[in-house]
DNA sequence: CTCTAACCGAGACGGTACGTCACGTCTTGAG
DNA sequence: CTCAAGACGTGACGTACCGTCTCGGTTAGAG
């Protein structure tokens, strides 16, 4: 997120950053999301918690959602790769069901969902998330490993959209209603669209 | 949203509520949202743009997201009507391509997506978005027009949320996208379901 | 010391400010002063203290030091009326006496030494100091009362320089060594400079 | 001010402290006293601006004030000596025009003036000050120079506080206002007392 | 035509989070 | 063991916004 990034950069002078500090705050949002939700998320209350400073964690990320990005990137790969099934039915499937289950149990969900709440506000949140999308990034993923069976499936973003939209539409408006049925009847629609020979 | 609500509650003594001081308010609201964003709306900053006491906003919402859904559902009802056209096809494109300028440039359309970013992060919010959204209304009364033509159009809430979850996706992740062509191919997807025998 | 200042200014509109507020802080000023010292008087704890907004505190006054001013000069002008004696060496020894203890144990006479202090670094506080000095006050006003017996007091700061200055300078370098000897001595001399025909 | 101080402790190991770094720290101090007040006297700005670690100053002193000390000391009693003057009173206002001008403009007396406010509010400033005061100890050694001629000068910091404390108390009350008429009232009144065959 | 009650504007109130700054300590590699 | 550099934990700073309260003044129906 911040500079320094991508390791290397050479010999830096005076004492390196502690990557102790910077999990421990990564770990205390993971905690405090999943206990207290992201209204209760501050800046003081992430520090504490971590047992790091305040100025440590603005010395990381500039933005609170910079930290989000952090945290739900890092799970979001692990928790949103679909296992593989027989069927490309039962492959979606089970892609869907996880990401229903990541946006509402995981704390890297519940981060993703926090940030693109932030992201309709704050356009320079907006700018994080529409470069790094871990949701359409874990789609893309799936529907790339699928190409094969289902020949039409199209390319780019226009398929995860089509994929993932209508499960992300149902838990942004109803967080509590289960989605199961819609996910099945989205995926048999899907099915039939992308299997056959149109398009 | 607040009590009072419907008129009704026959004869209520002391000076009457000024109608004007209300639509003074969704007015003011409607105008910063296009002119300097959610985040620079203040409960304060309201008030003054409506030359309108503090006090006055809270006797008729109790939250900002109370204003913000009553903006946007007062407008989303006129601006969400798809013309009718000769085809179905016609008709879903021209309601999606409805959608996506509500949600990018009408002030309601604003309104709605701070509110959908507020919902996930307080749950009192989320119940106000899960009891009435707009946008899903919208898709209804729609999919409740062509259902004579497409016999394959499901019932409730999925039918809605696979006709606008994918756009409502695009724009929340990436909102300077244009969505013209995701919205060609849904909808030329979502006929060759809805239309078919099957399902 | 903020604006507001002397009462009046006719109408205001908007609920007025709460006396109450004002006098608990200066009340908790002077109680952390004695119980804790300076070093210890933060901005958060006398409004904790007292039971006040931090933001009401900065509404009364814009510094630490315009709080100190009003806190000192309120009290310095009770603690520092000398009771009259029959003569004037024993005035003017009460008077120092009133001094040396208000710069060491009185509330507003921490306060007094601590605003000196700032004022040493910060040109603000020392306009303020230059302007307002109840120390130098109220030896004008010893001294007034005393000029019919003594002739040769001379005018303005220069004579109210020359009998708090020796004390002032030793409590403010040697805050625990007493000052008795040096004030009968000091007066002595004082008399026998001012007494006589000359100057 | 810390340990190892007087040379000595015989041989230590390792690399020697760096006297060049010392000099630049007290030079600094020096600098940005008379350019930017005592306010923006911050230790990472003092090392910065010396070209020096911020630990290498903690090694040297304990404390900023530590620094003012040793800062004002060194240059006080080079700055403080009156120059031999034909008769007493020539002497003493020469030396209270000294220290007029010591407070003022010089950093070393800058230095002191912050010190003085600082220990005020800091217990372990003030014994700091308590036990070496320049300007008490200059204006002593002018005293024990004039003692011959003005048979009635005290001994002990009495009369030095009496010669300095009201030209200090101007100064710290007052810094912009000239002192000079109070130096030459205030030196004719001390001759007055001091020449004299009584006390 | 008053009385009364709820409204209106304005703005101060007690809280709390923000991002910055300085402190004094700790941790690098180099000398 | 010291040096320059700079990150570390801590905690105060002044600002902004929240939702409530308290003013004087306004506007209706009830007596």
């Amino acid at each position: 997120m911040c500079d320094m990034s991508d390791g290397r950069s050479a010999e830096r002078i005076g004492r390196p950053r502690s990557e102790r500090a910077r999990v421990a705050v990564l770990q205390a949002v993971d905690d405090m999301l999943v206990e207290q939700g992201y209204a209760a998320l501050t800046m003081k209350g992430i520090a504490e918690r971590a047992g790091v400073g305040r100025q440590t964690v603005y010395r990381w990320w500039n933005n609170k959602a910079e930290i989000l990005m952090e945290a739900s990137l890092h799970d979001a790969e692990d928790e949103l790769i679909a296992p593989p099934r027989g069927s490309s039915a039962a492959e979606l499937v089970s892609f869907l069901e996880l990401v229903e289950r990541f946006l509402t149990v995981s704390p890297a969900g519940l981060a993703y969902r926090s940030l693109l709440g932030e992201a309709q506000n704050d356009p320079e949140v907006a700018r994080l998330v529409g470069e790094r999308d871990p949701l359409g990034e874990s789609a893309a993923v799936v529907l790339d490993r699928l190409r094969d069976s289902l020949p039409g499936v199209p390319d780019g973003r226009t398929a995860a959209a089509e994929l993932v939209g209508p499960v992300l539409y149902r838990v942004l408006v109803q967080p509590g209603a289960p989605a199961t049925g819609l996910i099945a009847r989205h995926v048999e629609h899907l099915l039939g669209i992308w299997s056959g020979p149109e398009s």
